[in-house]
DNA sequence: TTCGGGTGGTGATATTATAACGTTTCCGAG
DNA sequence: CTCGGAAACGTTATAATATCACCACCCGAA
C-alpha cells in the first residue's frame, strides 16, 4: 500500500469510527497503519514488536483490544487458520468476508455477498479452503 | 456416538489406514476414539487430560503427531475457528469439508463437494462465517 | 544380522491469547 | 466548575495452544 492510499484509508477508517460513535485513538490507529502497511496477514506478536520502538512499548493486551476493536468496526479480519489479521480492504460492510490468501505472496483478496461464489480473483488455484458456518442448528433454535 | 457406530467407524478407519498403507496405531486409535466420541469439537488438551489416566500420560507431542496423522488420513478435521477438532462422518475423500457448527450444542455438520452451497442443514441459522481459501494467486503460478 | 524408516516418549520452549486489577482520560449531569 | 462513571489503556501474570530437538524402540528389508 503506498502511503498516499495508506493516508486515504486512514482517513476514512477514522470516519468510519465515527459514524459509529467510536474513536480511533492512537494506538488502534497506530496498529491498523501497521496492519495495511504489512505485505500480507500480520501476527498479533510482530505487530507488538514493531510497537516497541519508542517509549510506547506495547503490551500483548494492548494489541489484542486495538485488534478486537478494529475487527469489531471492521476495519480487519482474523484470519483462523493462520492467527493472523488483514486490513480489510472493502467498504466496512457487516457480515464475513471471504478470502483468498496466496501461500505465495501473501497477497490476501476479499470477496463479500453478491461477489461470493461468482468467482474468485482471476487466476487464483486454490488449494485448500476452511469453511465454517457457525449459528444455531434446528433443534437449538427453539 | 453409540457404542456400536463408535466401533463400525473404528474398524473403518482401520480398514481406511490400511488402503493408505499406513497404521491406526494404539494411540492413534485412542485419540480417534475420543475425538468421535466427543459431543462436539474437541481440544487438543482436553484430549491430552483424557490420556492421562493410566500409565501412558501422553505428552503434547504424542496427541498433536495422532491429529495429524488423522487429518492427513482425512478422519479428522481441524475447526480453525476455535482451535478444536471433529471427527470426519463422511467417506474419507480429499479435499475439504464445509462445516455447520452449533453455538449452543456444539453439533457439527459437515457438507462435501456437490452438497456444498446447495443447502445448509435443514433448519440451521447461520451467524457467522469464516471462508478461507489458500491457493497460488496469478502472479505467483508462473 | 545390520541397517533404516516410522513411531512415539520426554523435556524444553515457542507462540498465541486472556485474566485481573489499577490508572488515566474524557465527557456529560448537576 | 466538579463530580462521577465509562471507556481506554498500562501492567503483571498466567493460561492455552503448538512445536522443537533428541533419543529409544520396533520391525521389516536387504
Amino acid at each position: 500500500m503506498t502511503s498516499d492510499s495508506l493516508d486515504k484509508a486512514l482517513v476514512a477508517a477514522e470516519a468510519h469510527c465515527a459514524e459509529r460513535g467510536e474513536k480511533l485513538t492512537p494506538v488502534r490507529r497506530r496498529v491498523l497503519e501497521l496492519v495495511l502497511t504489512a505485505e500480507g496477514p500480520v501476527k498479533a506478536y510482530d505487530l507488538l514488536e514493531a510497537l516497541k520502538p519508542g517509549p510506547g512499548a506495547a503490551k500483548p493486551p494492548t494489541v489484542y483490544r486495538a485488534l478486537d476493536f478494529l475487527m469489531t468496526a471492521g476495519l480487519v479480519h482474523k484470519v483462523e487458520a493462520l492467527n493472523a489479521f488483514v486490513g480489510c480492504s472493502h467498504a466496512h460492510d457487516e457480515g464475513g468476508a471471504e478470502l483468498f490468501i496466496c501461500s505465495d505472496c501473501g497477497a490476501v483478496e476479499e470477496r463479500h455477498g453478491a461477489e461470493v461464489s461468482t468467482h474468485a480473483p482471476e487466476g487464483f488455484v486454490i488449494e485448500r479452503s476452511v469453511v465454517e458456518h457457525f449459528g444455531h442448528c434446528a433443534k437449538c433454535r427453539h
